[in-house]
RNA sequence: GGGCCUGUAGCUCAAUUGGUUAGAGCAGAGCGCUCAUAACGCUUUGGUUGGGGGUUCGAGUCCCUCCGGGCCUACCA
């Protein structure tokens, strides 16, 4: 039995997130973490909401909240989310925890021990209405280049002109338009990345087999120009990790908090330690996850991102665990996803374009979002969400080619031999030749999923349940039955039997219905079939079942043309 | 401006890293079955691998160039 560390990206606190969100990080980590789980291993699946930063202070002042009231509410509103669409961690935990404070302010104390964070004085916008620093995406103004009178203090977005917020012409506050708005200067902490360059250099060339999506980015982001630059990780704000602390090996940072970048990856270990203290165990039981030196060194820790949140897991989260010089857990293998467009465009939040997390639950169930989206995975390239094709996927793998085998071997048993596994026959040729497929298929299944190629996975899957309908054709037990009743009794045993294969093994791909088959067969036994003969000899004749509703409804054209329309967004 | 990824059948994607006649699923066509959510099975029609050039005995795969998508980033490779 191994032991599988498993974290997704955190998720933004500010608003629900789409599907394609959703694809690029949480749902492949759950995927995963639920095959393992079901192999028999030990995993611990993290993930949190990232709270900190100016967008949640914005967001919060929008609603009238407080900040910590938002999130909290936010923090809630996102935990629903996630157990609608049945992701199972281990622990969702929120990076505002006493937990995270406390470990980035270790390792901030432990850097700056090492000689690697210093201190950095510059000048930056102030804005006495708001009574607070503006970051410069928070400026607007007219844009120097060509006029747009909407450009941000770091991009025009209309000219794509990079800019400083003392470039802009009538610059005002985005947050509350205010004009009188001044420079003034401030000292912030800079992580010193740049003293890791080599090291970091030398550990992503030692990781093999990585996504090239991974290793590209990071290489790019550690030899480009003049390598991999310094950081600044404070900002001047209230809602976040105070930089000043006690034991801090510097002084004067009051009022200011480390910066989101810095304290969301360490995110990801605090959870851990709020796993820990929400179950009541004790600090040995987090770090046995995270300490080399307390029992981690057998942990296989594999994370789950987006394509944009790349530079943060191969460099700005290694840097300070190599930084510290303590013996940290460092991430093994990184999956990275590409991006995944709705219909043509992107998802856009302020179009209200797209699919959301809730809009997604309010009209179908959790699985059939699963399902495409996780056997459509943007793995080599950006894919699309196109309607019909959403449409066509679910109707035919989900409802046709497993739904209605679960409905076709029920019935029959029931019309002809009663709610009972039936009794009678003996398994012959062409049994010991669908068992062969099987364990084929299955093979192939789970090295896909060791391997984390989803796709790949989630077409074998699909081809073990079209297995099942050619054995029946092929069987033909409503024709035996006329003349050899018992030969279509072994037939249904063994068809009854794979049913609830298919259920334990497609679990990680469609955990509800996984539970209603097993429910419906009156099993509760989830061991993986690691023997294919014998797991269709699982239920024995005379074992009681009931017939399942319709596993999967199939979606008309009528509803998705109606969801075509109703999430098209308005410009 | 630079770098990276990408362009394969009508649609969504493969192709053991240069090795036979480029494969699946869906959609389309034909046949079969009738237990089942008009579901299932079998057969079958679709590709000058974005265009052009080159290297090679051999190119979807490597090189150059052009065209089209996407991402990241910055006066710098």
């Amino acid at each position: 039995m191994a032991r599988i560390l498993i974290t997704s990206a955190l998720p933004y606190i500010n608003g629900i997130k789409h599907l394609g969100n959703l694809v690029g990080s949480q749902l492949p980590a759950d995927l995963y973490a639920r095959y393992m789980r079901a192999r028999g291993h030990e995993v611990m699946f993290i993930c949190a909401t990232d709270e900190h930063g100016p967008p949640a202070e914005l967001a919060a002042a929008k609603t009238g909240e407080s900040v910590a009231d938002y999130c909290a509410r936010m923090h809630g509103v996102q935990t629903e989310l996630a157990r609608g669409f049945a992701l199972s961690f281990d622990h969702y935990g929120r990076s505002s925890s006493p937990e995270n404070h406390a470990l980035t302010q270790h390792f901030a104390a432990r850097l700056g021990a090492a000689g690697l964070i210093e201190e950095r004085r510059e000048k930056q916008v102030y804005s006495p209405t708001d009574g607070r620093f503006l970051p410069d995406r928070y400026i607007e103004g007219t844009c120097p280049a060509c006029g747009y009178e909407r450009a941000r203090g770091d991009q025009c977005e209309n000219c794509t002109k990079q800019l400083e917020p003392t470039d802009l012409i009538n610059p005002r506050s985005a947050v509350s338009g205010a004009t009188d708005l001044e420079v003034r200067e401030t000292r912030h902490l800079y992580l010193r990345q740049s003293k890791l360059r080599d090291t970091l250099d030398a550990w992503i060339d030692r990781q093999q087999g990585w996504p090239v999506l991974t290793t590209s980015i990071a290489k790019k982001w550690l030899h480009d120009g003049d390598g991999l630059q310094d950081r600044g990780i404070t900002r001047d704000l209230d809602w976040g990790v105070p930089a000043q602390f006690e034991g801090a090996p510097w002084q004067g940072m009051e009022g200011k908090v480390f910066y989101v970048w810095f304290d969301a990856p360490i995110e990801y270990i605090a959870a851990t330690a709020e796993w820990a203290r929400e179950h009541g165990h004790k600090a040995e039981a987090w770090r046995r996850w995270w300490r080399t030196d307390e029992g981690a060194g057998d942990v296989r820790y594999v994370q789950f991102m987006g394509k944009d949140n790349v530079p943060f897991h191969t460099l700005s989260f290694p840097a300070p665990l190599i930084g510290s010089g303590e013996p940290w857990k460092m991430v093994d293998y990184i999956k990275s996803f590409n991006y995944l467009n709705y219909d043509g465009g992107q998802f856009s939040t302020s179009l209200g374009r797209g699919v959301f997390m809730d809009q997604a639950l309010s009209i179908l169930p959790s699985d059939y979002w699963r399902w495409w989206l996780l056997s459509h995975a943007p793995e080599s390239g950006d894919a699309e969400f196109p309607w019909e094709n959403f449409q066509g996927s679910v109707n035919k793998d989900l409802a046709d080619v497993l739904g209605n085998f679960v409905s076709r071997v029920t019935k029959f048993c029931r019309s002809k031999f009663g709610e009972a596994v039936p009794e009678g026959g003996a398994y012959g040729p062409r049994e010991a030749q669908l068992i062969t497929d099987l364990t084929s298929r299955l093979q192939a299944y789970m090295r896909h999923m060791d391997a984390i190629e989803i796709r790949k996975a989630a077409a074998e899957l699909r081809a073990l349940w079209v297995l099942g309908n050619e054995y029946l054709q092929d069987a033909a037990p409503w024709s035996t039955h006329k003349t050899d009743p018992a030969q279509a009794a072994a037939q249904i045993r063994l068809s009854l039997n794979l049913i609830r294969l298919y259920a334990i093994v497609a679990q990680p791909f469609i955990p509800e219905a996984s539970a209603r088959i097993m429910a419906a067969l009156g099993s509760s036994d989830w061991t993986w079939p690691e023997d294919v003969a014998a797991a269709l000899d699982h239920l024995p004749a005379g074992h009681g079942f009931t017939v399942p509703d319709v596993l999967f409804a199939k979606i008309s054209d009528e509803s998705r043309a109606e969801w075509e329309t109703r999430f098209a967004g308005q410009r």
